[in-house]
DNA sequence: ACCTGAACACCGTTCAAGT
DNA sequence: ACCTGAACACCGTTCAAGT
């Protein structure tokens, strides 16, 4: 069965899912496929370019939003939907700034009442809010995993009122409130 | 000359602040003081503790602000002293919550109009602002430095004016604009 | 064109043995 | 008590050689 980067970035999203950012190795998504290491850089330039695929790949199926509370939620439920999503997505956003869905979409939600660079600051601001909250609860999440802390119950519904109050005041000052 | 905690920590330090986060590996700290990688474990318990000093030094100097405003800019001044200062406080910050100076100082700064769990998500959330904007920051200095993206004239003055603009919007929705 | 085999230059961490 | 020597189990990446 031919290798194709497809069915790289596929492989390297499962092994993401079942083990977390830091067990996402090329080494590993080489075994998965049945395959030597070295045969992966014949498809993708290296892990850094691969981690842009599967960051990508995190963003893909978010829908269009008609405003910025529900671009914010939507970004949050996508970055949730996979292990590690958040700092994965973060680490992309680091070397491929403008290269990702919400870099590109959110300025537009404030451009009605922003100027062009304004827009694009206000788009960062709550880009930067939103990565940070759900990376702390993710990182929550693998602690509790570990073992390494315990547990506390109603946890994920603090987490979800703390996202609203936060998304809420970081919107009123961007004057969407 | 007896190793302890204190030179390892310094030397680490110093590596970050030359090498950046990427380069600074356990080996390399144990080269610098002329010793054995596995000399390092009788001081420090492993990798994460030491990062997690290295964290606290980078805060050590911050004064004790006034208002959330003060508290934010003096983060980010501490943030921005050493090279990938905002990566290693992220880092930290995920499997020590509450373990640095600001997750401790800056819930008080929201306390007097606030109860008290909402002050610490208000904390969070301008924690997660400063930290996001630091870390794009820096990682574009990263990135102009190793000559992947060309430097343009102001972008210093731009990271400036971004980030008061956010930081505006987020304490004016946090009640403090 | 596509993959293997094998290497290179690294990692973090452990631990018997020395002093 | 403190450090060395040496290993273990990994990394990302490259590249001649095979098909």
């Amino acid at each position: 069965m031919g290798l194709t980067r497809e069915r790289i970035v596929d492989a390297a999203y499962a092994v993401l899912d079942e083990q977390g950012l830091s067990g996402l190795s090329m080494r590993r998504v080489a075994q998965d496929l049945d395959v030597r290491p070295g045969a992966l850089y014949y498809h993708v330039a290296n892990k850094q370019e691969l981690l842009a695929e599967v960051a990508a790949r995190i963003l893909d199926g978010m829908p269009v939003a008609a405003d910025a509370r529900r671009g914010a939620c939507d970004l949050r439920d996508a970055l949730r939907r996979v292990r590690d999503g958040a700092e994965v997505v973060s680490f992309v956003l680091a070397f491929r700034p403008e290269g990702l869905a919400p870099s590109r979409a959110f300025p537009g939600l404030f451009a009605d009442r922003l100027p062009a660079r304004e827009a694009r600051w206000a788009a960062r601001t709550l880009v930067h809010y939103v990565l940070g909250a759900v990376a702390e609860e993710q990182n929550r999440t693998e602690l509790v995993r570990t073992g390494i802390v315990a547990d506390e119950p109603g946890r994920a519904d603090e987490a979800d009122e703390a996202f609203g109050f936060g998304l809420d005041a970081v919107l009123h000052g961007l004057g969407r409130g």
